[in-house]
DNA sequence: AAATTTAGTGAACAGTGTTTATTATCTAAC
DNA sequence: GTTAGATAATAAACACTGTTCACTAAATTT
């Protein structure tokens, strides 16, 4: 069935062309200034013509989402050969922090909108999440290690990997939505290093 | 001129009028489902009218988060007199997060939100943010009790703050856009929480 | 009583995500 | 080779959104 498998190779190119379409734009222009329309009209095919390929637009962002979180997950292999956990872990929020400033967009998308886990939620039951999961599972791996090594006292191994997630991404976070302006200006980014590196310290003296 | 007096005192009244409709609007529905439409029908006035008030929904949006961060800054109070820095901190992170959960929209507008901020920034200079900036003061003003106490070892007491702040941010968000379905679902509020209470064990250890 | 300021509105504009009836094209069976 | 049927794409519409503006009616001042 030569055919058949033209058409379904077809498809799937005409999909990713859409996907590849919508992350531009979304990077050049930001999520709230790019319409369904918009999209359509890079591609250059009508507007109805995305929903043959997406179910809707939170669909077509969760997609985007998953993709962007491989590409995270490609970056952060940089600190898989670390191999003093508390290392690591600082390795992997300095790497996580830059990877949010160089992709303020992919950021937003994975951590911060809610259309995607909408989309996410139902598709599958309520606890899939593909994306998310492996690389918070990156982070239990880390901890784990850190535990059963010895170098960190026994804890819940998730629990604390939360606290991690939750310190860089709360960093991230308040920068990326202007939260920051309570500091003056050229204080904003040196503060995030400081308390970044703050942080690890008490990991390294404490945890 | 009691007329005048009078005119200044209901266009004020409206205004709240208007402020408060709003508010109970966004907080049974949700920010994406009310619109400036919904609000109107809500005062029982065109839609047109808000306008006479506010000169847009960001600036009706910047107007509902300062109370917001007034009424938080009421509840936070709560931790005030706690003598231990250590302590006070951890009475603060606990005293967010239950406000976090409790008023997950005010939370939203206050933390996550992008149209407060613009508004913010339109209409003063780069570095005015009345609301958020008095809450981050407060965590400044114990980190610097704890320096100058001699608790906490000497640090820059706004990076230490922003590492506070940054940890209970994280948390909540991460909670409250869904990014914890990495977790079974039971697992997600008590991991939250020895999330916390485990920062703050490194808090009191090597701070 | 007339002139003027003020408050409020209906209707429109340009945009949004999404659905549906319709058309054109390409494949499969006779 | 022709006809019946699946497939792909679309134009047009629906019910919304935030916002503006010409216009009316009421309250205030002269």
């Amino acid at each position: 069935m030569a055919i058949a498998d033209r058409k379904l190779r077809e498809k799937t190119e005409r999909r990713q062309a859409i996907l590849d379409a919508a992350l531009h734009l979304f990077i050049e222009q930001g999520f709230e200034k790019v319409s369904m329309r918009n999209i359509a009209d890079a591609i250059e095919y009508s507007p109805a013509t995305i929903y043959l390929y997406f179910k809707d637009k939170n669909e077509l962002l969760l997609d985007l989402q998953t993709q962007s979180f491989k590409q995270m997950a490609q970056e952060l292999n940089a600190v898989a050969n670390i191999e003093h956990p508390a290392e690591q872990l600082r390795a992997f929020g300095e790497q996580f922090l830059s990877f949010a400033f160089r992709h303020p967009e992919l950021f937003e998308l994975m951590f911060i909108m809610n259309g995607p886990m909408v989309a996410a939620q139902a598709c599958a039951g309520a606890t899939a999440w593909p994306g998310g999961g492996s690389a918070f599972a990156q982070v239990v791996a880390i901890v784990q290690r850190g535990i059963d090594t010895g170098v960190f006292r026994p804890q819940n191994a998730d629990s604390t990997a939360l606290m991690v997630w939750a310190q860089v991404h709360g960093l991230a976070a308040l920068f990326l939505r202007q939260r920051l302006v309570v500091m003056p200006e050229e204080r904003r980014e040196p503060a995030m290093h400081e308390a970044l590196a703050q942080f690890y310290d008490l990991v390294r003296r404490a945890l």
